[in-house]
DNA sequence: TGCAAAAATAAACTAAAGTCAATGACACCG
DNA sequence: CGGTGTCATTGACTTTAGTTTATTTTTGCA
């Protein structure tokens, strides 16, 4: 990638959209590239941060692992987020462990050079404020979710925040055991609820997608219990 | 309050201990004072947020409750901490409910003051930023505490955390039912568990306090099933 | 095209968590 | 000092979620 791409995919980002063209070269220097194959990890929790990751292609998830081995999925990441921003921020290890699902692409953003310019450029900071609050607010949001409501109600919810108007567009790595660690819980569960819905022809399930019928009798689950 | 005793508390939040006399005075002078008896909302979810609060005294706790009326604690606040940072740097609209567990008194920062400031301020920016990505890292913990470990788990993890060597004070708001309301349960749960740990000797359980008797079994339960 | 692997579905079962209702213990207040 | 209300405790029961195992259906690839 030149360093005209890395300059254009960096001012895409959202904490780095407002900052000069000076400050963005700035940023290129210091940036890594590298390349991950599917299934592959691009770091694990508990490991050193090395520093902020932005992806350039191809999804990846961050996840947090039980020693029973069961997952618990935090976010999907595609093309034009970043990650990590709270290993890097916090005490320089990272909290979680990020795995690939198609072959991906990221920058790195080294840790020392993002913590300085933080200093230099008030409006990193603010941008990155703004950023982490809303990711505390998803984070809690996520809390509650998981623990005032029923799994259905979870995956009515998270079919209507998924949805692209009526459809949800499934990428192949986007199965139901991929749901099911997203919402918190295991492959089965889902399926059922999967099938429960179907039945009162609420969703149509294929593959490639889903399609929601009956959006409103959704939302009324996905507020259920509330 | 008199204005010396405002800013010396503000000082000591973690937020504007690096900000000096004249920037403390002039977030001093935006500062409004109240005063909650126990059981008082402070604010409500969903509400406009009017600033950034800050505990002089008393305890409070942050909530969010379903429409079936349970609740999950996000956390309890005391003296020399603030609440309601996430309103005031995402949208303006209060996430959580506050409640006084006992007749408390805070301090108001108002929220485009506070807004000003970080403009002003980068170490304050910088602070906050710190400040936010811990409350991410703490929220993720919490979601992946309810979604892969057990009531017991977490119980157990919550007194290793709450202790002071090995006992645990209890304020008389620190009832079974506001426990659970933090582990993300429900009192008669909480109980059971209690009972268990009693039963094995693990902790002594008593109102004003808790006994840890057997650190290293109930830490084992703590990360059993992480 | 067809085979192997992955994913989805199904059923039977277990375990964990939650509800309900009743009772016991204890603290606070008039 | 008794009574009222809150909190803790208990047991019986329901519901929800999770486990296990087996079967069917897709999917991707040789």
């Amino acid at each position: 990638m030149s360093r005209e791409e890395v300059i254009n995919l960096l001012s895409k980002i959202s904490y780095f959209s407002e900052l000069d063209a000076a400050a963005l070269k700035h940023i290129s220097v210091a940036t890594i590239q590298k390349k991950y194959e599917t299934g592959q990890y691009t770091f694990m929790e508990g490991e050193p941060c090395i520093g902020l990751y932005i992806v350039k292609s191809g999804w990846l998830r961050a996840v947090k692992i039980s020693a029973s081995g069961r997952e618990q999925v935090i976010r999907f990441v595609g093309p034009g987020e970043a990650f990590n921003e709270v290993g890097v921020l916090t005490g320089g290890v990272n909290i979680v462990s990020v795995e690939a699902l198609e072959p991906s692409k990221v920058l790195i953003v080294q840790r020392k050079e993002l913590l300085n310019l933080v200093d230099k450029h008030p409006c990193l900071a603010k941008s990155i404020i703004e950023n982490l609050a809303h990711r505390v607010l998803y984070a809690m949001n996520l809390v509650t979710d998981l623990s005032l409501r029923s799994v259905e109600s979870r995956l009515a919810r998270f079919l209507i925040d998924e949805a692209d108007g009526n459809t949800i567009h499934r990428k192949k790595w986007a199965t139901q055991a991929a749901i099911a660690a997203r919402i918190g819980t295991v492959p089965v569960v889902i399926n059922r609820a999967f099938r429960a819905f179907v039945e009162d022809n609420l969703i149509e399930l294929k593959r490639e997608k889903i399609l929601i019928i009956d959006y409103d009798k959704l939302q009324e689950i996905a507020l259920s219990n509330e």
